[in-house]
DNA sequence: CCCGGAACCTGAAGGC
DNA sequence: TGCCTTCAGGTTCCGG
């Protein structure tokens, strides 16, 4: 499941192979991926022009092209774009390059393209970076301010923090110790000290593992990512806390698996 | 605006 | 073995 540590990762590695390249073609396997524009002027806009740099905001990855417009790509949960893909399963699109092709991999269809000539026609109503040194625990608790719904649900809103998703959002609440059907409006100016703290340090552990590779999730080079190995309780349903010793629940937020230690996470002081 | 639930997708996993 | 159901989740849309 790409968030931004994934995301950020695919960027990372991706950049030394496009960086520079002319786009010479571009292969479309499932019409509904192209959001904005229509196929021939996405066509016509796009090939041609060369690839200047790799942008990511949230959990969108902006190709920066030569004319000043971006294409844009959202992995979605199971997209990955690999340099090679051998048996061409699930490809729903290809980019191709003088020299070099970058497969859009994506069994599960969610993952999007766009042509835009500003960042913001799909930044705009993104929250603010969490690595970024503006991002303090002052910012945060305002963007919480006035919300009654539960801190997980409330993270899976990219208005309020971009690139946070299901997974990193019950690492973050494990390591701030915060139960996630706390009422983000009721946590106190130490919680969400701890919880700010405890964003830089998960997502910034996890971009050096490279990204988590629970699912379908691949590096441009066709290897896993490894930060799901220290996870603590996500996806870890049933097993034991390495806080404390107890079990590890899995409860359903917002319709999301959500997986919390009771005993480390208490609802309760 | 805020909130919660459904929809979009299809492979994998579990039940019988 | 095989059919059927359920689950997974980022984002958007819709109703309250």
């Amino acid at each position: 499941m790409p968030e931004l540590p994934e995301v950020e990762t695919v960027k990372n590695e991706l950049t030394p192979f496009v960086v520079g390249r002319q786009v010479t073609d571009v292969v479309l396997f499932w019409d509904k991926i192209l959001r904005k524009p229509g196929l021939k002027e996405f066509r016509n806009r796009l090939i041609g022009q060369h690839i200047e740099g790799l942008e990511r905001r949230g959990k969108y990855l902006f190709f920066r092209l030569g004319s000043g417009e971006y294409l844009v790509l959202h992995l979605k949960m199971s997209g990955s774009l690999l340099l090679n893909n051998p048996d061409g399963r699930f490809v729903r699109a290809v980019l191709q390059f003088d020299g070099m092709k970058v497969y859009f991999r994506d069994p599960r269809k969610f993952g999007r393209i766009w042509l835009v000539a500003e960042m913001d026609e799909l930044a705009k109503a993104l929250g603010p970076e969490p690595l970024e040194d503006g991002f303090t625990a002052e910012v945060l608790a305002v963007r919480l301010r006035g919300r009654q719904a539960p801190i997980k649900a409330v993270f899976l809103d990219q208005k309020v923090v971009a690139g946070i998703g299901n997974m990193y959002a019950d690492e973050i609440l494990f390591a701030a110790r915060i139960h996630p059907l706390r009422p983000a409006a009721s946590l106190r100016r130490e919680e969400i000290e701890r919880i700010h703290a405890a964003i830089k340090q998960v997502l910034g552990a996890a971009i050096g593992n490279k990204g988590a590779s629970v699912r379908e999730y691949f590096r441009p080079g066709g290897e896993l990512g490894t930060a799901h190995f220290e996870f603590k309780v996500a996806h870890q349903g049933g097993k034991v806390c390495p806080g404390c010793g107890s079990r590890v629940e899995r409860i359903t937020v917002r319709n999301r698996g959500t997986y919390y230690c009771p005993r480390c996470q208490p609802l309760e002081p």
